[in-house]
DNA sequence: CATATAATGGACATTACAGGTCCATAATAA
DNA sequence: TTATTATGGACCTGTAATGTCCATTATATG
């Protein structure tokens, strides 16, 4: 289990256009060759970001990229839900579609004492408690508030130009 | 970004294993019959399982698998660490081998502010806290108390055979 | 010893999906 | 009108997860 790459660009390019000065659209170009990614790639992944209202898009020429609402307010849950999905991490196998184990045997095989899979299931109920406290970290984290990160403990790089 | 299936099995086939009595060793045939897995493709789980000694097996004639220790020394983050491996669900691209974006332009652009990739990656930085977070609920669960939660709210399956 | 049972590990087949490219289209500024 | 720039569909590719098969080893039992 690995977040994908697109989750690591797009955050990464969010960062970007945090930093670039507000009203200014920034292009595919310029955040792909600051990134290292191919702009077909990356602009697929912004293309989501847009969908999903994180980041407003112009088209034609002067057009690009800009964040659709302030850094503090983009928190990165909301962008690991967009890029990697809304289901939940941990599915207790064959999606809920499969019957429960105990169908055929109505009571007459005692060597298969079960518990409840899918929504009653322990194991299902920790995992997806589990989940439940990274979700809460992310959704505490910005793009604002990993910047200002970065600018203290970092400042060598962060200068302003 | 999912849990693989082998973890889901892997979880609940040490759940079976806790629930039989100590000292008697279940065959790989019960477990798949009771999880609905494949007999080889579950052997491969056990295997793994025993390899990182959450497990013992001996094998020939009522040979089988056995917790290797007792449920309640075996966490969540044991099983799914030996199951999804133990890299880090979050890397900035390109696992830093590749060289820092600004290494062409040294310092003649100021279009390219960029911060630190790798291990000062604020980003990174937010990430890895994130799955702390996680792992941290996943060490404090076991197997023996999710038995436990089970037995409580679920107790008209968990009848004692 | 012989036999049936049962886990092991290697090799291999299959599938799904992330990662990545290309192109035709639409929108916009100059 | 033209150059620029994002969009979305179609498509290709590599790899990891999933899954099967088989030969081997180990063990209990008769």
């Amino acid at each position: 289990m690995q977040f994908s790459k697109s989750t690591a660009y797009g955050l990464h390019a969010l960062m970007l256009l945090a930093k670039s000065e507000r009203g200014r659209n920034v292009g595919i170009k310029e955040l792909s060759s600051s990134l290292g990614a191919s702009e077909s790639y990356l602009s697929k992944i912004m293309s989501k970001l847009r969908q999903d209202g994180l980041v407003r898009a112009v088209t034609g020429v002067n057009g690009g990229y800009e964040l659709a609402r302030a850094a503090s307010e983009i928190t990165f849950l909301d962008v690991v839900q967009v890029l990697e999905g809304r289901q939940h991490l941990y599915e207790c196998f064959h999606g809920s579609d499969h019957p429960l184990p105990s169908l055929e045997a109505a009571g007459d095989e005692p060597e298969t004492p079960e518990f409840a899979f899918g929504e009653g299931c322990p194991v299902k109920q920790v995992m997806d408690a589990a989940e439940l406290q990274m979700n809460r970290y992310l959704q505490q984290h910005t793009i604002q508030s990993a910047l200002n990160q970065a600018g203290s403990c970092d400042a060598h790089t962060a200068s302003k130009k």
